[in-house]
DNA sequence: CATATTTTTTAGACTAATCTAAATTAATTA
DNA sequence: TAATTAATTTAGATTAGTCTAAAAAATATG
């Protein structure tokens, strides 16, 4: 059984990966766990000894599928009490989080099914993202080119369609790589191309780019 | 904030002390806890110094005002995810309490008393116990003489009437002390003589001695 | 009442998770 | 490509909670 803490540092990775997509590099999941590199390090060897990510010096993490599907039970966890928070108790949607992930450790398979039931078999949460089930497996999302999303939404880089390495230098420099979220500021009527938001940043691409990325919502 | 640790220890110890009615000893609590008396030393120098209890070396603990408040704080959240999962999951009775004693400690004072309005201000537990108020207060029972109990029927002993030293020695001599629990078997119609239980311990005791204990159910 | 036994405390060590500081490796730049 | 910088790992220390073994205090017994 995972202690507290590694089931928040693998939903942390598992989370930074993009939901298995690429590779997490130490800084950045320390960052995430508010800790030290050093202690990231410490508690990186361990989850791969427990084979839940591979593991290789100075190159970064990547969960396996053991680590997944644990890290998914924790989401689900993280999801239902999070539904259960609001449409039972009346909490309103940004007040969830502390508590939820506090809850989500609560270690008994049979109480979440309970409650899952006990919520009707919700599929999303009051946030919208998708709920697990009680194998860690998560519905995978259709996949959307970037060009059919619209203003407002926001979804997850899963591949890019076109191989060409003009196209995949020009991702790379804008930071549109794998795992990575974008959203959706507004559309140009006149040429199709769309000003989004990745990491933070604003950008225009035109719709010959847009196309080719394809995201899950 | 109160530790995991420390909370489960001081729950521990206003148990054991019959609701602060009476000293904790060193063994009683490592016992209690399932843990070594050198350890059980170690948290009870800990929550002394945190005013949660009165620590005298050799001769046990006592729970301070604020240390009954705390641990009845714990007490509520215990009642309050046991009688959720019974009338809200449908789990019953038996199958509660492990994973209750993972919830008591989950922290947040609003969530509790959301989930109090939810279950519509329960007073009492599916074990029948009562559940204290959110500032850690619980309605004293009203007590009653062990002779009045019907069968089947327990309480703790709470004080006793005559200061006879000859009934206190005997009260000692079979266990029967404040905090301690008794569970009535039977009562004789022809002398109203009663066979109780103490530590696990049949015992039979006159209706001189009965009308003597009194007890909170 | 002196000795033996039990209970409790103290001392020192161990694990998990963390930190700082130093050393090592990889990446960048001149 | 050599030197510099940035990222990462290692080494050693710290805290909470635990343990074993030894010392000290209280209790029981002869």
């Amino acid at each position: 059984m995972l202690s507290l803490t590694e089931e928040n540092y693998l939903k942390a990775i598992y989370h930074l990966s993009g939901g298995g997509v690429k590779a997490v590099l130490t800084n950045e999941l320390a960052e995430a766990m508010s800790t030290k590199a050093a202690s990231a390090t410490d508690m990186i060897k361990k989850l791969a000894g427990k084979s839940l990510i591979t593991y290789e010096k100075y190159y970064g993490v990547n969960v396996t599928s053991q680590g997944k599907t644990a890290a998914l039970l924790v989401v689900r966890k993280h999801r239902l009490w999070e539904t259960f928070l609001v449409q039972k108790l009346g909490f309103h949607w940004d007040e969830v989080h502390e508590v939820a992930e506090q809850l989500e450790h609560i270690h008994s398979a049979h109480l979440m099914d309970k409650l899952d039931e006990f919520l009707g078999f919700p599929k999303i949460d009051p946030h919208g993202d998708l709920i697990p089930d009680n194998k860690g497996r998560i519905k995978t999302q259709p996949q959307v080119a970037l060009d059919q999303l619209k203003s407002g939404y926001h979804g997850v880089i899963q591949a890019v369609r076109d191989s060409d390495s003009n196209l995949l230098k020009y991702l790379d420099k804008i930071g549109a790589r794998p795992g990575i979220r974008i959203k959706v500021l507004g559309k140009e009527d006149y040429d199709e191309s769309m000003e989004i938001v990745i990491d933070d940043k604003k950008v225009f691409v035109s719709k010959e780019v847009s196309q080719n990325i394809l995201m899950t919502i």
